[in-house]
DNA sequence: TTTTGAAGTTAACAAAAGATAATTAATGAT
DNA sequence: ATCATTAATTATCTTTTGTTAACTTCAAAA
């Protein structure tokens, strides 16, 4: 039987999937469920699985050596969420990735993937793009750290994530912006009162 | 008649390649030469284009509204250099891409290329490979944008690239950690009387 | 050798950010 | 509806950074 969600989703990875690949994918993908505040990856964690969301809110955070929590990265809807350093670096998690809203996604075992993926040559340009998307976020956040001041860094956010400003707490925005909770609020009454 | 250095540039590009794709890398790919303060790549440009270089020094930089110039990276020997702009973004390089010191390099036709590696699925794990490379050390960088301090984070820099440090003004150094030169100035002081 | 210019440091001041704590606002649980 | 928590703002103070300009070093060019 045909689960045409699973379908839609996957379309997004792969948009030149051949029927037979298709069908090994759909069948290793499983659904998911996280309610908020439950984690998709703990830290320490090094099951290399891949996510694709598709309706909620997840944040990475890591524990710092001071103590405290810095959230480096949020992902929405129709996003794909992977530990980066389980993927990437070949080494365990040092993020949670912890849902911040009732989250559904889709699982798929990475090591499965990426042994389908090998074998199939449209598959490997639909991974490209993959890549490619990733790293068009890492370059663009990059240059607003080299490029813009703080206050320009958040309105720039404030611009690109109109939609993920009002479902997080400001004070993971201040970390994803690399600045205190405290800055943040100065940068926004700051900005408000320049409006006048 | 076979170029010895190119394969052995290329091999570390493709280490799968057949000898068939290797030999029209290798007859596409062209060695040239840049002297010090020369472009490899200029703000504007929209060629496709991709550097492997074998000796010397490069930096891309920015010319920015107010004015000044501010240098987002370093390219080093065995590194592989393109404008993101061009090749991933499908725009013209907002970047110059600028010899430091006088600078070898092989280029390749990044359309040629894509053609290529698009028959070829060993390629296309190469391919990966360099996309792999890349990301990871973008978000090194934009974990040490988030994790640490300007001081932390430059001397991070040192331990990371202790052999650049010597070769490039610590004006670049400075632009590259997001902060300025006067600034790097302190930090550097800083570290020195602490260490007493 | 002298001169010229760029890089690096230092100084002085203003602006912004970090740290800590108190206060207020908002949220969720009972 | 009240209470308890957590987030956000504000205040105060310290530290750091930005800005501008002067000064020093150093290296390359004349």
């Amino acid at each position: 039987m045909i689960d045409f969600e699973k379908i839609k989703i996957l379309y997004q990875f792969g948009k030149n999937l051949n029927s037979n690949d298709l069908k090994v994918l759909i069948n290793s993908a499983k659904k998911v469920s996280f309610s908020t505040n439950e984690n998709l990856i703990n830290e320490g964690e090094t099951k290399k699985e891949i996510y694709f969301i598709t309706k909620g809110l997840v944040r990475a955070y890591i524990n710092t050596e001071k103590g405290d929590e810095i959230t480096s990265e949020i992902y929405q809807e129709n996003k794909v969420l992977a530990s980066k350093d389980i993927i990437l670096f070949n080494r365990p998690s040092r993020f949670n990735f912890e849902a911040l809203e009732d989250t559904q996604a889709y699982f798929i075992d990475f090591s499965l993937m990426e042994q389908i993926i090998s074998n199939n040559i449209k598959l490997q340009e639909s991974r490209k793009q993959i890549y490619q998307n990733i790293l068009k976020d890492s370059l663009f956040r990059l240059d607003s750290f080299i490029l813009l001041t703080p206050e320009e860094r958040y309105l720039e956010f404030v611009k690109e994530n109109p939609n993920i400003i009002n479902r997080v707490p400001n004070k993971y925005i201040a970390n994803l912006l690399g600045i205190t909770p405290v800055s943040l609020s100065r940068i926004r009454k700051r900005i408000v009162t320049k409006k006048k």
